[in-house]
DNA sequence: AAAAACTGTCTGTCTTGCATACAATTCGCG
DNA sequence: CGCGAATTGTATGCAAGACAGACAGTTTTT
C-alpha cells in the first residue's frame, strides 16, 4: 500500500525528470561524446589526427573521387568546415584534389600513398579505440546502441 | 552446412567491422552528438546560451556554492575551460563568485536573480529540446539509452 | 618543516562550427 | 532556348571549447 504510493511518487518524478540534469538524454550524450572524444585523442596523439580528419580520410578511401559537398552531407558538416579539414589533410600530403569529369563545379578527392599509409595506421588505432569503447557492452548491446544512435542522426 | 559457412563469414566480417565506417560505435556517437548539438543551438538562439553554459547554470543551481573544480569534475571539463565559461556567465550577470568558508583556495558560485530567470527560461527550452530528442524513442528505450551512455562516461 | 597536491588564474594554440560573401557552373522551369 | 535558382568550392572572420603550460596562494601529506 505505502509501497504503491512510493511508486507513484517515483513515476511522477520520472515524468518531470526530477528537475535534475541527470534525467536529460542530451546531457548524457554530451558526456559520452566527451569521454569518447578524449579517449580518441589520447589514442591518436602520435598520429596527430582528429576524429573528423580520420572520418574524412576513411570516407575518401571508401568513396574514391568523392566531392567535398558529399563529405559534408555524410558527416553533417558545413562546406566551409569540410574545406578547412581537407586543407589540413592536403597540407600534410594525405589527400589530393583533382578535376571532376562532367561537373566542373566539383572536384574529386583521393588519398595519396602517404594518406593510404596514414589511414592504415589510423584504422588500427580506431579498432583499439573501439575495443576500449565496446569493452563495456555485449555485442547485442553494441548493436542496440548503434540502432538508437542512428535514429538520432539519420 | 553451407549456411554455417556463411554464418562464419558473416561473423568474421562483424568482427572486422566490414572495414566500413558505419560499424564504428564512436562514429555514430559523433554524428548523434552533432545532431543534438545543432538542434540545441537552434532551440537556444534567442537565449544565446550554449549546452555547456546551460549545464553550468543548471549545476550551480542544483549545488549552490559549488566550486569551479567541482563543476569541472562533474561535467568533465578542464579547469581552464570551466573558468572561460564561468567568466562569460559572470560577464552577463548570471553568476557571482564569492569567498569560500574554510578553504581559501576555493570560491563559491551562485546564481544571481538574472541567472535564475535565465535558467528558468533555459529549462523550458531544454524540455522542448528533449521532447524533440525523445520523440523517436519509447520511454523504455530512453531509459535504455541513458543506461548505455552512462556506462561510457561514468 | 618540507614536499606534494589542489585551486584559481592567465596565456596561447588548435580545431571545429557557422555566417557571410563571391565566382563559376549547372539545373529547372516557363 | 534562356534566365533565375540552386550547387560547389573558396575565402574570411568570429565564437566556443579543449588543452597545455605556467604561476601564486593555500591546504594536505609525509
Amino acid at each position: 500500500m505505502h509501497s504503491s504510493a512510493r511508486k507513484i511518487a517515483a513515476n511522477a518524478e520520472d515524468d518531470a525528470d526530477i528537475g535534475g540534469i541527470d534525467g536529460i538524454v542530451g546531457f548524457h550524450i554530451r558526456l559520452a561524446h566527451g569521454a569518447v572524444y578524449r579517449h580518441f585523442t589520447e589514442t591518436f596523439v602520435d598520429l596527430e589526427l582528429t576524429q573528423k580528419q580520420v572520418s574524412v580520410l576513411w570516407l575518401i578511401d571508401e568513396h574514391p573521387d568523392i566531392a567535398q559537398a558529399d563529405i559534408g552531407r555524410r558527416l553533417q558538416m558545413d562546406r566551409a568546415t569540410v574545406m578547412a579539414i581537407v586543407n589540413r589533410l592536403q597540407k600534410r600530403g594525405f589527400v589530393e584534389r583533382g578535376a571532376s569529369t562532367g561537373d566542373r563545379r566539383r572536384q574529386t578527392l583521393h588519398l595519396t600513398s602517404t594518406g593510404q599509409a596514414a589511414l592504415a595506421q589510423a584504422r588500427a588505432s580506431v579498432l583499439e579505440h573501439e575495443a576500449w569503447l565496446k569493452s563495456r557492452f555485449t555485442p547485442r548491446e553494441v548493436a542496440l546502441l548503434i540502432d538508437l544512435l542512428k535514429r538520432i542522426h539519420e
